[in-house]
DNA sequence: ATATTTTTTTAGACAAATCTAAAAATATTT
DNA sequence: AAATATTTTTAGATTTGTCTAAAAAAATAT
């Protein structure tokens, strides 16, 4: 399986869970920042060896076989984060591209016994859930802050939007994985909210409230 | 740099401490197991970029910024070796695989806090020394088994075959970095050695003598 | 239902790294 | 010093993953 093969698999897999009907060829050209046709070239390849079903114009969806190989590189690359925050002592806004490297490094007995270095961790640096080595994930109920009703206290438990921007204004907020915070107040026209954190009040966007999971 | 690069670098590298002359192309594409053509075809590439002089037939070497480029490569992938043994729990003769893949990931703030996290340690598992960031490698006085005379006590520091074969071969005689050892006897015929480790004699042949070093 | 727009695929080209086969340069032998 | 052998390079082809431009299919709008 090369890299390409690798990133492909995993850009699909998450896809999946937005449009389970079947991915767009143009979807998965943008999120691997490629064009159309370099994408359908890569679907043929990948059908070919069954790891997804592809039909001409039908978008795509992952078979088992592929999605098992998905789930190893994303947990691959979710132990990855916790090892460079755990144990290097990276910020949670630093790990992603180093990670989309190494989650392609080969050797099985690496990642499963990185795992147990890392002490079976259940989750990465923002929430996401690690599967583990037979691909099994833990799933929890979690809601984005913009589905609470006003007057609940929630604790923050994964970020949805894992880019630098978004995590360095949760830093500078100080925000991060288990942090309370109240919602206080609901604007109807915006949706921006009120919300309470450390004895202050903070008001955010909806596009910040649409990014942040509690609990 | 590509990863192709820095094999190249790497593998002239290590001739060159064997051939300070200059690296002759057939020696470089029997250590890639690839063909001479290829070989030039890279050749003339890394000339373009500065890393090695390069004259048609006449050899090459590295420039001072290829020579510094392949000490960083060289002190990952001893890095990572390190981190294999220390943390993960590999054995030595399991760790070089891995490394050629781990030695290739583009982070400076990977390898250093990863230099920091193992205690800046000088020796990877095979008593290799390791370069610090700038490149700067700690030399010591270390001779051959095969260069020792008779009567001397020494302490094994140091492998120069790292084959899987060859390090079974001293775990199966519970020989490792640290174990001391005596020399009894030498066949002037043809090479083999007696000699007294854990209390026991054993004999071992010119070309393994010829790979472990001492001190 | 037809026209228009958008999405997807095809056809053909390109860059990187490799290969084979043949030519050129160098080294070795007689 | 000439003949032979070895090493190295060149020329041209191949593979992987990508691209552009154009064609085909599907979705949307009129």
């Amino acid at each position: 399986m090369t890299t390409s093969e690798e990133n492909y698999l995993k850009v699909i897999y998450h896809l999946s869970n937005l449009s389970p009907k079947g991915v767009n060829t143009n979807a998965i050209a943008a999120m691997l920042d490629t064009k159309a046709s370099s994408v359908t070239d890569m679907l043929k390849k990948l059908s070919e060896k069954d790891w997804i079903h592809y039909q001409k114009y039908q978008g795509v969806s992952l078979t088992d076989k592929g999605k098992f190989n998905a789930k190893i590189i994303v947990r691959k690359h979710r132990l990855w984060e916790v090892f460079l925050v755990e144990k290097l002592g990276f910020a949670w806004d630093e790990v992603h591209e180093v990670a989309e490297e190494l989650e392609h490094i080969k050797s099985e007995k690496l990642i499963n016994q990185l795992d147990q270095f890392l002490n079976f961790p259940s989750f990465d640096p923002h929430g996401d859930p690690i599967p583990n080595a037979k691909g099994e994930i833990i799933k929890i109920e979690k809601q984005l802050v913009s589905e609470i009703e006003v007057g609940r206290t929630i604790t923050c438990v994964g970020v949805k939007d894992t880019s630098v921007d978004f995590l360095q204004y949760l830093n500078k907020q100080n925000i991060s994985l288990g942090t309370k915070m109240k919602v206080l107040e609901k604007e109807p026209f915006d949706g921006t909210l009120k919300i309470e954190i450390n004895n202050s009040v903070l008001v955010i966007s909806d596009k910040i409230a649409n990014n942040l999971y509690v609990k």
